[in-house]
DNA sequence: CACTTGTGTCAACAAGTGTTGGCCTACACT
DNA sequence: AGTGTAGGCCAACACTTGTTGACACAAGTG
């Protein structure tokens, strides 16, 4: 249905997508030039501009990720901050698209409305699934994704050597329950103790 | 001292720093070009090589940042995260070199490195002077560099809406127990809770 | 005064950037 | 076969970048 047919350049195309993935996420948006990118992938920079358009089109289509988040309703309440944990972790670890994501974020301005989207349509509902009142899911989406961001940031580009040599399951059992207090929590409370006893300072419009 | 004789050009070199900041916190390294900080200066773009060198140098100076973190000790033990909470909000909030430092990290390593070093000199002994096991500091401040990181990467890099029209107080509402469980507490427990019942999965140096 | 030193301006360089148009090759279709 | 077209490469443009050197003016010092 949605396949036409296979061209011949598809594996050029796929080779430069591959490419610009790896140094988006290596140097950031700005000084991951077109040529360099073309060199790594043994194809002449015109061919960039032919598929992509321009610079900014070629990000687009490099930066396009999807979250694979799962259906938050089918894992039991407390377990929604553990398996958010773990997801994101995995996510990161093996796809370089989410660093390219992150680091053009910091700089060029395209890539952070892409964020922002991501966080919208992906993030959002899924944590309004599961959070107790839905006016409050915006916060506490955005909350979750302050302490997953933050965790990618200092792992993965920052480099920051205490948590890059932390083990995978430490990590998770530390953002495991941030992340379940963000979603199902209160302020003051550990998400254990069951319901909020306490409106909480949540503006929800 | 350390003062010497006021020099004609100290004005000068002042509006340079402070343009650079300026220029370094909303474009980030790259796209803040010496010949825009000179303009936003009114000098000439000469005038910065003269004085800092190279662009480099200049971004050094630029972002040469105290953190002023408080002296825990001096603090009840469990007031930590609060404490931390708002002093890194408040720090955020009235000084544009934080950001133009965290811009700066995401794509150019020697900002990076300096964030470690901020990291190692001041945040890590501050965690350390009210944190159980020392040699669990350097993962507990990592933990906590990654939440302070990412709620100000997504409130003033990113700005992802919900959590930048959230108020100040609320943010340091919730941030506050993640911080003082990462500071003291264990990874499945919550910090009002005590002492750790299990030894936590933090790897010693 | 002369003279050194600091301060500022101008023009220009060398390198690298994204981007464009022209040209050649090789495949696909009739 | 021939022919149209897509795929690919080369050279070059227009522009911006960081950086340099030469030159003019002002200030402080003997």
């Amino acid at each position: 249905m949605t396949q036409s047919k296979p061209r011949r350049s598809d594996a050029t195309r796929a080779a430069i997508l591959a490419a610009a993935r790896e140094r988006f996420a290596a140097d950031g948006y700005e000084r991951a030039t077109i040529r360099a990118i073309a060199a790594d992938a043994s194809i002449d920079p015109t061919m960039v501009m032919r598929y992509y358009g321009n610079k900014e089109g070629l990000f687009t289509a490099a930066s396009e990720v999807d979250l694979r988040l799962p259906d938050l309703t089918a894992v039991p309440a407390q377990d929604v901050g553990a398996r958010l944990a773990r997801h994101f972790l995995d996510r990161w670890e093996d796809d370089e698209t989410m660093a390219a994501l992150l680091r053009g974020g910091a700089t060029n301005e395209r890539a952070a409305q892409r964020i922002r989207e991501m966080f919208a349509s992906q993030l959002l509902p899924a944590v309004a699934a599961s959070c107790p009142d839905p006016a409050q899911a915006p916060g506490r989406a955005a909350l979750v994704a302050s302490q997953v961001l933050g965790a990618a940031l200092c792992r993965y580009v920052l480099r920051i050597p205490p948590i890059v040599e932390m083990a995978a399951d430490d990590v998770i059992a530390w953002l495991g329950p941030t992340l379940q207090r963000y979603v199902t929590g209160s302020p003051e409370q550990h998400p254990s103790h069951g319901q909020p006893r306490d409106p909480s300072p949540m503006g929800g419009r």
